[in-house]
DNA sequence: TTGAAATAGTTAGGAAGCTAACTATAATGT
DNA sequence: ACATTATAGTTAGCTTCCTAACTATTTCAA
């Protein structure tokens, strides 16, 4: 995502605030210190992921299946859910099916179709990561009250409004 | 980054909360609510910069040699400050160098470094591309006065003290 | 009812990141 | 002085994403 180690210092921003006029310096710097900010919790929760074996992709793919009452679903609900192409999602279940963590059934009603279900070593798999992934996240997060959460939450739906205006 | 378009709604946040106890709702959806704005505003900006031939890589390169004096750095300085291998930085010097926008220079002091020089040509695209970056993030942060930017990255900082704990 | 269009999933090839190994040069320490 | 170590940059091969093209199946419409 935002690679970028070296945020602009006010003397930087203020440069380029005087060649190019349009700049506003303030929402600049809050804008790369957001994406700063979250590119670093990603890489983080990859880093826990990754001791045990896991990454994003794979990882939220197992979620989405616990998500559903029958820990079951089709790749193509699951690329759509995790905003990814199907092909992406190919790779990614063929991954966690060689780890045993899902499994690939094929659909009676529709043979076009593949039901992708959670295996009970997924599900293991889950009960070892969540509980160690939550209780960082607790960690992490704890330096925000409850009304602080809810403030971020707000600002954070402002600029989401804003998103369309940047594309 | 975060992929993830379907964030957990509250009922699923409370199924997972009762598996697993140390799941603190507010601050998972807090945490996701984050990660899912900045890759959106992430996106929206590559899908700005890929109007101008750009992805965000390349761009922050040119960015990061225009702040120099002599608009002049060497690959190992760009790789550390865009937080990248030098590796992936000689793959982006690569492709600018072929669109004329950096020249290498080899360097007399030292015969093992290569100087990067923004070319004319290179100051050029960075002159359409900021006043167009810089409009559309204005707008996209408009619905943010001074004081709500200020509590942002005030919020924002608390979190990236808790990302030690996450890892 | 059968030809066209839509849908589900996979495969092939490309982009951009990574690590590890390599070459060339410089700095260091005995 | 010269062997060792460190540094600058590149190359090679891996990963994981993408788009586009493909196969198989289903749906729809004349």
């Amino acid at each position: 995502m935002l690679q970028l180690r070296d945020l602009p210092t006010p003397g930087i921003l203020g440069k380029f605030a005087e060649r190019y006029p349009d700049a506003d310096v303030t929402a600049i710097a809050s804008f790369l210190y957001l994406l700063r900010v979250a590119t670093d919790l990603s890489l983080a929760l990859n880093t826990c992921l990754s001791k045990h074996d896991l990454l994003q992709g794979r990882w939220w793919v197992l979620i989405l299946l616990m998500r559903e009452e029958s820990t079951t679903s089709t790749p193509s609900i699951l690329a759509d859910k995790l905003g990814v192409t199907r092909a992406t999602m190919t790779g990614l279940l063929d991954g966690l099916e060689q780890s045993g963590l899902v499994t690939r059934v094929f659909a009676k009603e529709d043979r076009r179709s593949v039901k992708i279900q959670l295996t009970s070593a997924g599900q293991a798999k889950l009960d070892v990561v969540m509980p160690d992934y939550y209780r960082r996240l607790r960690q992490c997060m704890q330096g925000l009250d409850e009304e602080k959460r809810v403030q971020l939450q707000q600002l954070l739906g402002l600029i989401n409004q804003g998103i369309p205006a940047l594309i």
